[in-house]
DNA sequence: TTATATTTGCAACTCAGTTGCATTAACATC
DNA sequence: GATGTTAATGCAACTGAGTTGCAAATATAA
């Protein structure tokens, strides 16, 4: 179930996410809210926003969840795939807007798919 | 730092891996051998034998971690990267040995990627 | 057999994420 | 603007996968 109220926490974990390609960790929203939000309303408002298809969420290399924009996803169904980069120097990570060639697997039946990429950003490239 | 000794933990551990394309997960091991192994052993000597090239791990859907055999890993390096596939009706995980084709990022460094990939299963198919 | 270093068990811990419940606040209606 | 309804929030306690420190056990070499 999504969002039915447009409350304080709402726009303000709203307000964290300026762009459709930067994701940010719950771990660092916690952080960020700390004086302002309880985590266990960060967990949950989230959650419904994800529902709502405004965010979408995934895990990182060590299996904590993330959060980015979607990109023309609705209630009913998320649409926006893509791969995920994960800078190993600065720890950010990135909604990287390309499809992915999933494999021919026989005799499977496909839903769903993530693909998380490591490596070094732009910035730590050099 | 890998194995060194041949214990009973390392034989028992070991012979619940009995092909190149099944995987099982930490959580599942520390069941099955709740009476004879204790579970900080289990986690510490999958870990080496990750370090040898034995085996390799990665993150289910749940962020929990699953490990399968290797196939022409070695201590130095692990070669062996391709997709796994999670079954969301029974919940098994298998190794499948495709090239995935990774998508050109412009201005980053690719080290290492995973692709978990969701669906029903040979068995589950029909 | 003895010495030595690795491995194991145990208990306690960490920490991301969840649950139940009482309180607060958004919002519709008057 | 005041009032009532119900969603949303805060809090504290919990869950469970994975980790740590240390003493006891065991594999291996001498
Ligand atoms: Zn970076
Ligand atoms: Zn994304
Ligand atoms: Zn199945
Ligand atoms: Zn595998």
């Amino acid at each position: 179930m999504g969002i039915i109220r447009k409350t304080q926490s709402v726009a303000l974990l709203l307000n964290e996410f300026h762009d459709q390609t930067t994701a940010v960790s719950v771990i660092e929203l916690v952080k960020r809210f700390r004086a302002k939000i309880n985590k266990t309303t960060i967990y949950r408002v989230l959650d419904k926003l994800e529902d709502d298809g405004v965010l979408h969420s995934f895990l990182g290399k060590d299996g904590n969840k993330w959060y980015a924009k979607c990109a023309g996803c609705s209630k009913s169904k998320h649409t926006d795939l893509h791969p995920h980069f994960e800078c190993v120097v600065c720890g950010k990570i990135d909604c990287i807007s390309v499809d992915i060639q999933l494999p021919e697997i026989p005799n499977r039946e496909i839903t769903s798919s993530q693909l998380l990429i490591q490596g070094k950003c732009e910035t730590c490239h050099r």
